[in-house]
DNA sequence: GGGGAATTGTACTGATCGGTTAAATCGTTA
DNA sequence: TAACGATTTAACCGATCAGTACAATTCCCC
């Protein structure tokens, strides 16, 4: 349908030249996508409100991404992969076991902690049922190396008779993750039940140490007290 | 015209008032609207579909609960309660220190594990950031009750001098809900990545004996290796 | 047995929202 | 430089969905 009085209009109004920039459009699409995704969900997310934070319109989101749930897919991949990449630079392999062990707990937990954008991601993505990171090959190849460093952390440490031969990495990696994830993810529950102590700088660095610890006192031989 | 002739209980002997069958519809609305917002979310359920899984028609949620919102409210309250009450009946005053919070640390896994509808909302409201929880005055006061057991073991542990000194409640409590929760909280995405050996019913008992290991070697004294 | 309040069914609506249409403009290259 | 494909704009649409109007029915009390 022609649109009536435009053919006018276009000729008067000579528009302010805009610049083709796929990249750079493409860049702040989801850059607010992942903003507003992480901040209302899949479902509460509105379009039209990541269009309004965006230089661009809502048609550039349909060209590129096809539909809100492509756009959805590619921001969760777009996270997953700039966490891994943070990830890699640790340089654990010339420490001895026990350090190395903490510096990685540590390192996790507070990644965690700084990351609140991310980790609501994972939960949103948990509510679905992980739908949309099966369907995404490479994140989950991008993710399965996540483990590699805590197994030959603890391959060491076992060759040097400081850890449990039976520590199994993948449980040990789900412990780090779980109490990790949780400061993150479950803060505003667990904050208005129980009061912020725990949110609270001091309250923060305390739970690093703890989760350190009990990472590693799970990893090294039974106490003999018990 | 159907009436809700199937879910009349013994309740209405109890009730002398008039009405007709205002609770039965209300407890009926409120089973599905859990089930329902646990699976999509706040913004992801449908009205219409909690009304077609429903004895009743869509007045009946705006006439009892005004809103949708309302209704995730009064949900999420009911969700709490039936909860907590359960938690109530451990009675473990009568065991000894360590047993008794190996049987809560069990417990707490096992519920966590049973209760996924449960956890689902939990994770939907920390999606919101506890908006709808913060105005809930009663499930805030039912849930600070539940680190009293806690609370009870670790002082009577300290008094006999197995338990360290400054192990301190709310971070125990923090520890046990924490892997609790992940553990079925972020189970999509983590089977999906790692694999589901975890997942297995042999898994499922491992990480409940970790859980309860990594616990108690966190409140005993340290270990002499370390 | 009727007045009045509580409850329920039917049919509807206005707004929202994901997605589309069709043309205009830009960058490239033949 | 003209043609062509890639990119961008603005207006538009149809479906969906939370919420309502209003009448009808049921129940209690007198």
């Amino acid at each position: 349908m022609p649109r009536t009085g435009t053919l006018e209009s276009k000729k008067n109004a000579r528009r302010s030249s805009w610049k083709q920039n796929p990249q750079a459009v493409q860049e702040n699409i989801l850059r607010v996508a992942q903003e507003v995704f992480s901040r209302n969900g899949l479902s509460g997310a509105r379009v039209d409100e990541i269009v309004s934070l965006t230089e661009t319109s809502k048609r550039m989101i349909y060209y590129y991404f096809g539909d809100k749930e492509g756009l959805y897919r590619r921001t969760l991949e777009e996270a997953y992969r700039k966490v891994r990449q943070q990830e890699v630079e640790l340089d654990l392999d010339h420490l001895a076991p026990l350090p190395a062990l903490e510096k990685l707990v540590r390192f996790t937990f507070r990644h965690h902690r700084e990351s609140p954008d991310f980790i609501r991601l994972v939960m949103i993505e948990n509510i679905h049922h992980g739908t949309y990171l099966a369907q995404s090959d490479t994140i989950r190849e991008l993710n399965r190396g996540a483990i590699s460093q805590l197994e030959r952390i603890l391959a060491r440490g076992k060759a040097e008779g400081v850890f449990r031969p039976d520590a199994d990495p993948l449980t040990v990696h789900w412990q780090i993750s779980a109490m990790s994830f949780f400061n993150v993810s479950n803060r505003a529950t667990f904050s208005l039940i129980f009061g912020d102590a725990l949110n609270s700088t001091a309250g923060q660095d305390g739970l690093e140490t703890w989760v350190a610890d009990s990472v590693r006192r799970m990893v090294v031989p039974s106490n003999p007290i018990s």
